[in-house]
DNA sequence: CGCAACCTTACGCGAACCTTACGGGGTACA
DNA sequence: TGTACCCCGTAAGGTTCGCGTAAGGTTGCG
């Protein structure tokens, strides 16, 4: 999953980060409010965790902005327990949750997660496709009840395939799901790993639509 | 886990209920606060569900009477969607969590789990991986039933991973289970530990996640 | 047939990781 | 004060492995 962090504090970040990259996702991290306005331009999350109180500029005006422009990507406001006005006002902007500083870093995950799931309800269930089980909330996989080892280019890959279920997802939009802001890569790397997925996954699990891009198998 | 829900809606209970009691849960439900609280006062419930809104009293005040008489039990507040500050006096009262109504029922359950899990002590118990067990309350291993001697450091490299089993652990995770603020280390000595510590319970035992930390075999 | 999109595979680099030996520093005991 | 021991950080050298790259094959559409 593609994780927009903004925050200034690196004490704070700095383990987030870690502990976020260890679950497999793609976090981006930023600690001005204009730096992370232009990726989040650039390219859609999944979640973005928001810290209001940064160098340049008021994270609440940020989040209103934001649901301007109607993105409706969730948002997990990160806070100091004596700012409940602050609270107040992210959740009345559009805010989907918040989490009081100083965090614990498995109850944000949690909270990701159940953000994440509102919108989008069966996603965070096993699927069930042929003899093997993807379940997105613990990163595995199961083919005939043996458990797949996929590496994180790997996992990302399936990961956005299956949220996206069963549409047919853009190479482009897989592309932006792997990589950051400003490391693209100019080759067919991302065919590569479908490849490698098919490998280890069966044959059958993704189809390519010509001109348009991958999908799960119906 | 017993449940106390506090809810007048019939149509939002009932499905509430069966959801629950369909996952091994023993659900006491009641539409009053005078009923829930004496039923309270009998035997202490695992969470409280509570909706604010009820036919003879606040809410709110039931929570704050119940956290003056120093009952710690997480409480899960369901709240409508437009009671932002219901909300915030709630979590201000001690509330753990809420859930805004209508309430998808997979998402409660997620919320009274992540609720339950941060007190839960899971001292008491050994775990058994393979030919050894690790006893966490007293700090002991046993492989194939002789013990195994372990230094500070490799006790505490394997306890952070047990603790965790099954996520996989970043490295600095474990650094930071390891060393003070102030004194930290510039080598790689935790990598040091992990073999030292695959040297005397077995190679199978931690897996490495290239890049993103360790794990306990699964 | 021709061309473009896509698949597969091998290769190689570089980073991450493993192993092992060494030595400092602490502790115990005489 | 000396000696024996052992924990543990350090560093060096070797190994593994993910991943991007590119070359050559395959598919499919006009």
């Amino acid at each position: 999953m593609r994780i927009l962090l903004i925050e200034d504090e690196a004490a704070l970040a700095g383990p987030l980060v870690e502990h976020l990259a260890a679950d497999r996702h793609l976090v981006e991290w930023f600690d001005t409010l204009a730096d992370a306005e232009s990726a989040e331009r650039a390219s859609p999350f999944d979640v973005i965790l928001l810290d209001l109180h940064l160098p340049d500029g008021d994270g609440l005006e940020f989040l209103k902005s934001l649901r301007d422009r109607r993105v409706h990507t969730p948002v997990l406001i990160l806070t100091a327990r004596d700012k409940v006005s602050d609270r107040i006002k992210g959740l009345n902007l559009g805010a989907d949750d918040y989490v009081i500083k100083p965090f614990d870093l498995d109850e944000v995950k949690a909270r990701i997660h159940t953000v994440c799931r509102r919108g989008e309800d069966k996603l965070a269930q096993i699927t069930a496709i042929g003899d093997l089980s993807i379940s997105l909330a613990d990163h595995s996989v199961m083919r005939a009840d043996v458990p797949v080892r996929l590496t994180t280019r790997e996992w990302q890959v399936l990961e956005t395939l299956v949220r996206r279920k069963p549409a047919v997802v853009p190479r482009e939009s897989l592309e932006a799901a792997l990589y950051a802001f400003g490391e693209e890569v100019e080759s067919n790397a991302l065919e590569a790993h479908i490849s490698r997925l098919r490998a280890k996954l069966g044959k059958d699990l993704i189809v390519t639509h010509r001109g348009l891009g991958y999908a799960l198998c119906p």
